[in-house]
RNA sequence: GGGCGCGUAGCUCAGCGGGAGAGCACCUCGUUGACAUCGAGGGGGUCACAGGUUCGAUCCCUGUCGCGCCCA
């Protein structure tokens, strides 16, 4: 029995349930084990996080794709996990250190702060995946994975090595994004720059060989900066080799005010003569694009910050180089300072000294780590690197020749944008929660990397013996106990990026490098959804890595989908400027609402800003399809033992069979192309303004009436047509329509396993041997087919009529302002033959829909009814006494201006040679239809407008 | 500054070469036996603006204005 209320809380955990009882959503079920595979791979939520719109957005696309493959009969596999999010797992952790009053991370080691890492991951770490089990996301949980995990680490261990033997990966000085308050490299995408209010000072350089005078301009050359502290790591000026106020001065020499170094003054590109004075410092240890001039100039590199952005002069080797007397000083005063004390202390010396010309206001961009908050500093550090440029190039290259293909294919312009301008990937971090570098450094600090730390070590010194560096007696003891080679040979601290090893998410999930049988049957995967944002972070590496270690894209499709506005709340909701939060929806209005909406907004290239009133309304859509379903019931149509819907002998059931066939093939082609919205708005339209506006309307009379051959089939038909419904929706709103299945019927297997409907149109192949990356390959258990290609134009003519006669009369009633229960007679004037027939079958229906009288047929209308243009016939409302004669002329008078205004626009087309000449000839003859329609309608309405007349 | 995208009904959004649609909101009517989380009917849009291409432009092109995002 049905409920009498849908409570979508009620049965969403018990849908669950049985869903994991079953193993609904394992890949690899022995009954499919001879159908194509599907595989998606998750693109794993960061193990701190917890459900956003995002998040819900991307895995109900991700299910919807994965729910409809798995009900055309392919073995699917949806890969699910989260990724152990280096710095975000760390500052949790460290954060529950302390508000716990624990010790911290750094006195307790690292060692022991790892092992509380994994407590907490035990703990909390599975907040999100419980989340998406609400959402209804058909994962195969019993393959969940966690990029620490000892399998996808082995991968990790595997790549990194392979890739050093290859010269692929290389350890190298350069500018990173260095964060000082969490004291660890980051990348590019966890940097936000931020618009900043502040200054541009512009110095006073000296001129090298005159003698310095702040009155005259000849003596000095100026130069602009928003970062006057780094002054003291300068170690050039640039000014644009067009630029001719500076052309005499180019190859002399400044010295460096305060520091006093001796520095060129060299032409480069890079300096803007429309920006401050035109003439730039270059300071290439703190500068990424002075770096750049650096390395174009052979430039020193001085280094003046430490770790935790101070001033570090003292014993700085760099700095101190070529300093004259007295420089030591100078380093000692500073020494330390913290990089905005050390400004405000450089600039007021500089001031004192006459160095400082003038101070203008300037806003302009300031990096900001998105962990820490704090402003993040270019910083010359030793670094792990990936050579992505090499590995970039058959990524380039497969997405330029359509291996993989971008949906919509405008994000491929994004893609070799920054795949074409793609840096070295620095891959080191200076954190301890991640994988550990296999790299092992001896006391020269030579470098081993190795899979494992025998190995390294092994090679380590097997080497320094044969350096002689150590004896062979040595080395073997060292061999045995670790404890002995400690301080001799040590391993790198670091652990690599978090998205190196995401990278690898494609494969090492199924199992590399330990056992490739999954890797085989799921790589590649067939589609990777993703929100446009995440394109660098996981298409590209997954790109770089799938390439590299299994020679094939990592899946041929990538469909990205819109952003939803997200905690920011800019965009969310003008008035409130609140986030909307998918669980709360989910508590007020249900999973399936929510999933509903989403789709139904996932129009392509669009943001989707939600409102919760459109979930309030796919609530509501829930909600009809539950009572429609309870009129089934009610009316007990129950499915026949092989019933065949395309034998069906009533008018009304062909019209509904029809009207299925057609939702089947509209829905499953949208889904086919992407077009989520396309595909919940047909499936919404047919159930709402077809099924249950119309069939069922139309076949109360029937189902109320007495017992007969035309009921029973229409029950049966009621029932089919549920069931095509409950599976139609099924990847949209898998709750709901899983518990109508249960209640509806004794049933084989649960709805998620059951076959979808044969499209109309779709080949009829026996599946033999597809393309195993084509996600659309033909499924392989497939109902009977001759469903599929069912079409019944009469039978749509017929309803078609009844339903158009019925809301013309409903809407001159409303108009004419009838009450309900005034019946009204029809007549239906000068009706054809088949006109007759059809109001002899509908009799019952359209007088209760249309709340009629009787019905009647006459030659021309009755003197002073209402008339009505029913599929170019007149129906007419004899209402004399009720109606109001002069409303009824107007309304007649606004048809008729109506039809002349068709007839006129038509004619201006027709007698345009032009047109006729160039547009193609299914649009004129279109037109010339149209025309004929209108003149036949006008006809019509004159006549009308003449009885009304004579009935005065 | 470069790139991408968006301005369509009061609100949130579809459509995108041949006289514009949905959900919500609004107005009128309805206690008929699936459903008031409902039913019937209705109002409401020079499709941002200006040019151009075309027989024809909301849709394609150019520019302007407004807005958003990404990258410098």
């Amino acid at each position: 029995m049905i409920e009498k209320t849908y409570q979508p809380a009620d049965i969403e955990g018990r849908i669950a349930q049985a869903w994991e009882a079953e193993g609904a959503f394992k890949a690899g079920r022995p009954e499919r084990r001879d159908a194509p595979p599907f595989s998606i791979v998750i693109p794993p939520p960061n193990v701190t996080g917890s459900l956003h719109m995002g998040h819900a957005l991307n895995n109900t696309l991700q299910d919807i794709l994965c729910r409809f493959e798995r009900m055309r009969g392919r073995d699917v596999l949806w890969q699910p996990g989260t990724d152990h999010a280096g710095i975000a797992t760390q500052m949790v952790v460290e954060r529950q250190l302390m508000e716990r009053q624990e010790p911290s991370r750094r006195d307790m080691g690292r060692e022991k702060f790892l092992e509380r890492v994994w407590q907490w991951k035990a703990e909390s770490g599975g907040v999100i995946v419980n989340q998406l089990k609400r959402l209804g996301a058909s994962c195969d949980w019993s393959r969940e994975r966690f990029t620490m995990d000892e399998g996808l680490s082995r991968a990790v261990v595997k790549v990194f090595v392979e890739l050093h033997r290859q010269g692929l990966i290389y350890k190298d000085k350069r500018l990173v994004n260095w964060d000082p308050k969490l004291l660890t490299a980051i990348s590019d995408l966890e940097v936000q720059q931020v618009e900043v209010k502040g200054n541009l000072w512009h110095l006073r350089y000296p001129l090298d060989g005159v003698d310095f005078n702040p009155d005259d301009p000849e003596t000095f050359i100026v130069v602009a900066t928003t970062r006057p502290e780094t002054m003291l790591g300068d170690t050039a000026v640039a000014v644009n080799p067009d630029d001719v106020r500076y052309s005499h001065v180019v190859g002399r020499h400044v010295i460096l005010p305060l520091v006093g170094r001796k520095i060129p003054i060299i032409a480069d590109l890079y300096s803007d003569p429309e920006k401050g004075s035109g003439a730039v410092k270059i300071t290439p240890a703190h500068d990424f694009n002075d770096f750049e001039v650096g390395r174009r100039h052979n430039l020193p590199q001085i280094n003046v910050l430490d770790i935790e952005g101070r001033i570090d002069l003292v014993d700085n080797e760099a700095y101190l180089h070529g300093l004259p007397e007295g420089a030591a000083q100078f380093a000692e005063e500073l020494h330390g300072l913290e990089r905005f004390a050390a400004r405000k202390s450089i600039l007021a010396r500089l001031e004192e000294l006459g160095y400082l010309e003038k101070i203008e206001p300037n806003v302009h961009m300031v990096p900001h780590g998105d962990r820490s908050g704090v402003v993040i500093e270019p910083y010359l550090t030793d670094q792990w690197y990936v050579d992505a440029k090499t590995l970039a190039q058959p990524a380039i290259a497969a997405v330029r020749s359509g291996a993989t293909t971008f949906v919509p294919k405008n994000w491929e312009k994004t893609y070799f944008e920054w795949m074409d301008n793609i840096q070295p990937w620095c891959i080191s971090r200076q954190l301890w929660w991640g994988h550990q570098i296999p790299a092992w450094y001896g006391p020269d600090g030579k470098v081993f990397v190795a899979e494992s730390e025998e190995e390294a070590v092994g090679n380590a010194l097997g080497y320094y013996v044969e350096q002689e560096v150590i004896t062979p007696a040595q080395a073997h003891a060292m061999t045995q106990d670790a404890s002995l080679r400690e301080g001799f040979i040590t391993r790198d601290e670091d652990v690599l990026d978090t998205w190196f090893s995401s990278a690898l998410w494609p494969f090492s999930t199924l199992g590399w490098p330990d056992d490739d049988t999954d890797v085989k049957r799921y790589y590649p995967t067939n589609v990777l959804v993703t929100g446009f944002d995440i394109i660098f972070f996981w298409v590209a590496r997954m790109m770089m890595m799938g390439l590299h270690f299994m020679d094939d894209v990592p899946f041929p499709t990538v469909y990205i989908h819109a952003l939803v506005r997200d905690e920011k709340g800019a965009k969310m909701s003008k008035s409130k400027g609140n986030v909307i939060d998918p669980l709360h929806l989910i508590d007020d209005y249900g999973a399936d609402a929510l999933r509903f909406t989403l789709a139904a907004m996932a129009a392509q290239g669009r943001d989707i800003k939600l409102a919760s009133s459109r979930v309030e309304g796919y609530r509501n859509f829930a909600t009809k399809l539950w009572n429609s379903s309870r009129f089934a019931e009610m009316n007990a149509c129950a499915l026949p033992e092989d019933f065949d819907p395309t034998a069906a002998k009533q008018t009304l059931n062909r019209w509904i069979a029809h009207e299925t066939v057609r939702a089947v093939r509209d829905v499953t082609e949208a889904i086919e192309a992407y077009r989520f919205n396309d595909a919940a708005g047909a499936a919404y339209r047919f159930v709402w303004n077809v099924y249950c506006d119309w069939y069922l309307e139309l076949a109360k009379p029937v189902l109320l009436g007495e017992d007969s051959p035309a009921k029973a089939e229409t029950r049966a038909m009621v029932a089919w047509a549920r069931d095509e419904i409950l599976k139609l929706l099924h990847p949209f709103m898998p709750f709901i329509t899983e518990e109508l299945w249960a209640v509806t019927a004794e049933r084989d297997t649960l709805l998620t396993l059951t076959p979808w409907s044969r499209k109309a149109e779709a080949r009829v192949e026996v599946f033999d041997a597809p393309a195993l990356t084509d996600p659309m390959v033909p499924p392989v258990m497939l109902p009977a087919p001759q469903v599929a290609d069912f079409s019944d134009p009469a039978a749509e003519a017929e309803i078609g009529w009844v339903v158009d006669l019925v809301t013309a009369i409903r809407s001159v009633r409303a108009e004419m302002n009838i009450t309900p229960s005034t019946l009204t007679p029809l007549v239906l004037a000068g009706a054809s033959a088949e006109t007759r027939d059809r109001a002899q079958r509908w009799s019952d229906v359209v007088k209760r829909m249309a709340r009629l009288g009787e019905i009647s047929f006459a030659d021309s209308a009755p003197q002073g009814a209402v008339q009505l243009l029913v599929r170019g016939e007149v129906a007419a409302l004899p209402l004399k006494g009720v109606i109001d004669v002069a409303a009824e002329q107007a309304r007649l008078d606004k048809e008729l201006a109506k039809a002349e205004a068709d007839i006129k626009r038509v004619d201006a087309k027709l007698s345009n040679e032009k047109f006729v000449a160039n547009a193609p000839e299914e649009i004129v003859e279109e037109e010339k239809e149209k025309r004929e329609a209108a003149v036949a309608r006008k006809a019509k309405i004159l006549e009308a407008l003449e009885r009304l007349k004579n009935a005065e």
